[in-house]
DNA sequence: TAAAAATACTCCATAGGTATTTTAT
DNA sequence: ATAAAATACCTATGGAGTATTTTTA
């Protein structure tokens, strides 16, 4: 019978689609992951990769064992954690996955109470595109996800947390009346900014403003940092998400205005693997985010020009 | 990290309860299995057995891990099945397992053909009730299943086949006339003959009457063949699959009636997990089944007395 | 005291390493 | 000629066996 160790090195080899850097991946030298697999072929009576070219490349079996071998070994990391069993929620390591719009706006927040009250915790932080993370919480590399909801994969699980509000961020010397309610004319009417393609929340404004041919910005911006000094500079104007406002909005030269009913806004929530052992985890450190962004508020009204 | 041996070393010790007799399941000393239990403990760093009193029984957490464990080498029989790859359907080792109310009557006509059509063909039989066959499905022991549909767990897939209408059986001398049409008040007025508890059949039969208290029969009977040596001699009636007739209905102490519409029947069919890797041997085997008892057809009129 | 599991110990198969050859571009 | 994978060969680890001890009911 083929063992763990085998589809551990196949599944590197099928991410890598090369000998010597799947085996460093797995830290084993060249010959001895070439070995492995030889030997898993001649178990599974089947050849797996094509050796013929210079790209190492697998067969159509080989692609699905691999992809059979990857489902083997995220199971393999669950049983591990679910041994970990009585053991309280959030301790020990944990691999949360967090979209670029909300970690630099959540974590200043929430960490350092999670810290404070799980003293244990071993949190370790990856920043990457939903697209991205739901690949790696599927291989079992990430434990948890902090995204915008809904998930177009029923293979997860949810939880909910909070809605997060847009609001319209012009120029200071825009004409719209400080305490106006923004509509989608407004934005029409303007030059509108967003992030790069791949990023959730520029999909999400689109939806709401209905510009399907949205390219009209030139290039995309990498963070929402970098499209506030655009609208502040009077470039044009941005959907912005009412958790970035406490970071983002600190430049005299920028007003923002709450969008007329029904408000735009995404759900953010946690995402995990239906099969996941940490569930207990994920439903405490929803918890902990939940009271966290909860106690850091009242803000300042969000339709009056950021002033400080 | 641990290694799918000590799954297999776990799973066999959740099943037995007892370090001797899974390591006999396993084929290797209870010293060899006792060393990778407690390795596996070690690695997981949790205590999975407790091994205070004369039996031995898994832990709180040992029980979730070896469920884990169990569905991992389900998973680990169907990468192997999925390493067959482009084999040809039906050749190979195939698991079968069948009811008993189906097994005398299907196999004995589907067996020939399947043989004649797949020479390479190596069916394992297993003949069990239900609820067996299903967990042995689940474990991957069994690769389909023929039963009666619908199943009440969403975890299999099936394929419906046909109908197998019951119909009543009398004795001969019953006051019924031979071409009438039974009907659940014809069988309230006579002993109701069944199989024992645990028979899906049984229940189809009874769902069918209606009759909930039909402990009525003192014991239940083990085999349809038995029953209707208890119809023949007068004993009492009983709802007999049209697939048994030719069978079970060589006597004539015996009369067939059919049913009023809607007649009681049941839906055959064949049961495999989602995840297997041999849907397309399913289909295969599901298309024999069909065209086989559709070539046996038409058989002599059921609702006459049998007479050879 | 008897049954069951753990321990002791020996052996060998196998995974892994380094050095080298083969292969394909 | 070069990069990549396979092969050769050696070492060490770990899984298995038998014999024995420990444990507990």
């Amino acid at each position: 019978m083929f063992t763990l160790r085998q589809l551990r090195y196949l599944d590197a080899l099928a991410r890598h689609g090369h000998f010597g850097r799947a085996a460093e991946e797995c830290s084993v030298s060249q010959p001895a992951l070439s070995m492995q697999i030889s030997e898993l072929e001649n178990e599974l009576k089947a050849k797996l990769v094509e050796r013929q070219q210079g790209a190492t490349v697998l067969t159509e079996v080989g692609r699905e064992v691999a992809r059979r071998a990857a489902d083997m070994l995220s199971a393999a990391r669950d049983l591990a954690d679910s041994a970990r069993g009585g053991a309280r929620p959030l301790s020990g390591p944990l691999h949360l996955g967090i979209i670029p719009t909300l970690a630099p706006y959540v974590l200043p927040r929430v960490l350092p109470e999670l810290q404070r009250r799980y003293s244990d915790l071993r949190l370790e932080l990856i920043e990457s595109q939903t697209r991205t993370l739901l690949n790696e919480l599927r291989r079992g590399a990430l434990d948890v996800l902090l995204l915008a909801l809904p998930l177009d994969t029923p293979e997860f699980e949810t939880l909910p947390l909070f809605e997060d509000h847009f609001l319209l961020a012009v120029p200071a010397d825009d004409p719209l009346p400080e305490r106006a309610r923004a509509c989608t004319r407004d934005v029409a009417a303007r030059r509108l900014i967003l992030l790069e393609e791949g990023h959730c929340l520029r999909d999400q404004a689109l939806a709401y403003c209905a510009q399907r041919n949205a390219t009209n910005t030139g290039l995309g911006a990498t963070s929402l940092a970098t499209i506030m000094q655009m609208v502040a500079s009077g470039y044009g104007v941005t959907l912005l998400p009412e958790v970035a406002i406490d970071a983002e909005v600190r430049d005299e030269r920028i007003k923002l205005l709450r969008f007329a009913e029904p408000q735009p806004c995404r759900t953010v929530g946690l995402a995990w693997r239906s099969t996941s052992a940490r569930k207990a985890d994920c439903a405490a450190l929803g918890r902990v985010i939940v009271e966290t962004l909860r106690a850091a508020k009242p803000r300042r009204p969000a339709s009056l020009r950021a002033a400080r």
